[in-house]
RNA sequence: GGAGAGUUGUCCGAGUGGUCGAAGGAGCACGCCUGGAAAGUGUGUAUACCCCAAAAGGGUAUCCAGGGUUCGAAUCCCUGACUCUCCGCCA
């Protein structure tokens, strides 16, 4: 969540951020509100540590009073402290009340977006920040969707999956099973050489990493829940591994921190199923690379843009046509300032699959997460985090498996071969 | 799962109802000392929120977390989390 400092400080920037984002002019008065409840909070606290106060020093009197044996000026000065408790208890539960409230409203903002950020409503206002320029693959017509390639070659089973588990739910096998462990393999052995730490973070979370880095309270549906522990099931990697550095104070010179971790993935997705939701366009479980950093503000988005490249890099080992996005105000997500999608070609579906988004939150996750650092002048100030996918395996997979079908069989490109021990699929 | 012990600042560790944000030590930072270093020595060394235009200064809260007792809680009581030891079970 944003801070109320910079609510405060920059509210005709955040109005104009929000605008970017296609709010309605009017909804932007929430701004308006969350300045007024702070003042009332303000006053509030001030009012409470007043009384507060009060109390500690009549309550040190009275210690006094009694050492020195005067025990009826103790006594009546004890009511008066009862008196003052009282009121302190209400003071206290009103202000509880209004930060709640003040949390609430903080909650529905989303973050500013960059200036970079261009404006847009939809994903068709989404600029390409790099495109494609050799021409698209062609497959001959009887070219096969990966769903058909899967039951031809036995890489993976739906069916299965929905006996075992439910829909969304593959069950790779043979060389698929291999695929998959060969990409994870490759992903991470290229995330560690470009620097960053290998983590192997626990894949249930509780509730306060959860909300460090915003899943709760609003996108509780979108998590599996263990109720009976009060666990979640993460739907990324970026969950625990950001978690990490949860009210933490950094070292200026420990900055930037970058992290990797291969993790299943576990969505719950309500809704949203359709046409376009085949094989293994969207599934509940998938394997997923993500890279985590946490970095100075001054560097953090020279830093977005080495994520980017690395992401780039991974593309262009595996030889998979793709293009860069940068989403529009209206499209990007909920926490993010700034943020490049990469959408992969699949050539059977004739479609641009999103594999990897790689955003910036400056300060939106910290805030929450309490994760600071002490700059020069031995000033706290929030580090800003990043993330990225690098990368989401199902699609991955889904492009690879269409694109890559010859009569003779799926080729394997060059970079996978020393993990799958194979060169084809046949 | 059963029984017991414990959780204090960056770390170690004292503290069983008032003057405790907390002794002492280590570490760290800065200064003195030194040709330089070590040793020695002096000073400083939590976080959040609030008041103050700001600095200075001040208030409040925090000794695992949440409740309670009390005029007053690190200290007493209850609940929970975690750690350790023993027993049980187990890949």
């Amino acid at each position: 969540m944003l801070t109320l400092k910079t609510i405060r400080d920059e509210k005709q920037r955040i109005i104009a951020g929000l605008r970017k984002r296609n709010w309605p002019a009017r909804q932007t008065q929430v701004i308006d509100q969350i300045i007024q409840l702070d003042e009332v909070r303000r006053n509030g606290q001030k009012n409470l540590d007043d009384l507060l106060s009060e109390q500690n020093r009549l309550s040190k009197q009275i210690g006094q009073l009694m050492a020195q044996g005067k025990k009826d000026e103790a006594e009546s000065m004890k009511s008066q402290v009862a008196a003052l408790k009282e009121k302190s208890r209400e003071q206290e539960e009103q202000q509880r009340q209004t930060e709640l409230k003040l949390d609430e409203l903080l909650y529905a903002v989303p973050n500013c977006p960059h200036k970079s950020v261009p404006k847009g409503k939809t994903a068709d206002d989404n600029k390409v920040a790099k495109a494609w320029n050799k021409a698209l693959p062609e497959l001959a017509g009887d070219a096969l969707a990966h769903w058909d390639l899967a039951k031809k070659y036995n890489l993976f089973d739906l069916e299965m999956g929905v006996k075992l588990t439910g829909a969304g739910f593959p069950v790779y096998r043979g060389k698929g099973a291999r695929l998959q462990r060969a990409l994870v393999q490759f992903f991470l052995d290229e995330a560690v050489k470009a620097g960053f730490e290998e983590i192997q973070p626990p894949l249930l979370v509780n509730e306060d990493s959860a909300r460090g880095t915003g899943q709760l309270p609003d996108k509780e549906g979108q998590m599996y829940h263990c109720t009976v522990d009060n666990l979640y099931l993460i739907p990324t990697a970026e969950v625990p591994v950001t978690n990490i550095v949860r009210n933490d104070i950094l070292a200026e010179k420990d900055l930037p921190i970058k992290m990797t971790a291969y993790t299943p993935c576990f969505r719950r997705e309500a809704g949203a199923w359709g046409a376009h939701v085949r094989g293994l366009n969207r599934v509940h479980q998938f394997d997923k690379v993500e890279i985590v950093v946490i970095d100075h503000p001054d560097r953090s988005y020279k830093t977005h843009q080495e994520m980017i490249r690395h992401v780039e890099k991974l593309m262009k080992k595996l030889e998979l046509p793709f293009r860069i996005l940068l989403l529009c105000g209206g499209d990007m997500g909920f926490a993010s300032a700034k943020t490049y999608d990469f959408e992969v070609w699949s050539a059977a579906q004739k479609r641009w699959l999103e594999v990897s988004s790689v955003s910036n939150f400056e300060t939106f996750q910290t805030n929450r997460l309490k994760t600071r650092y002490r700059d020069g002048n031995g000033q706290i100030q929030l580090a800003h985090s990043l993330n990225g996918s690098a990368l989401a395996l199902a699609r991955i997979v889904a492009a690879l498996l269409e694109n890559n079908q010859t009569p003779e069989g799926i080729k394997i490109p060059r970079a996978l071969w020393k993990y799958t021990g194979f060169k084809m699929i046949d």
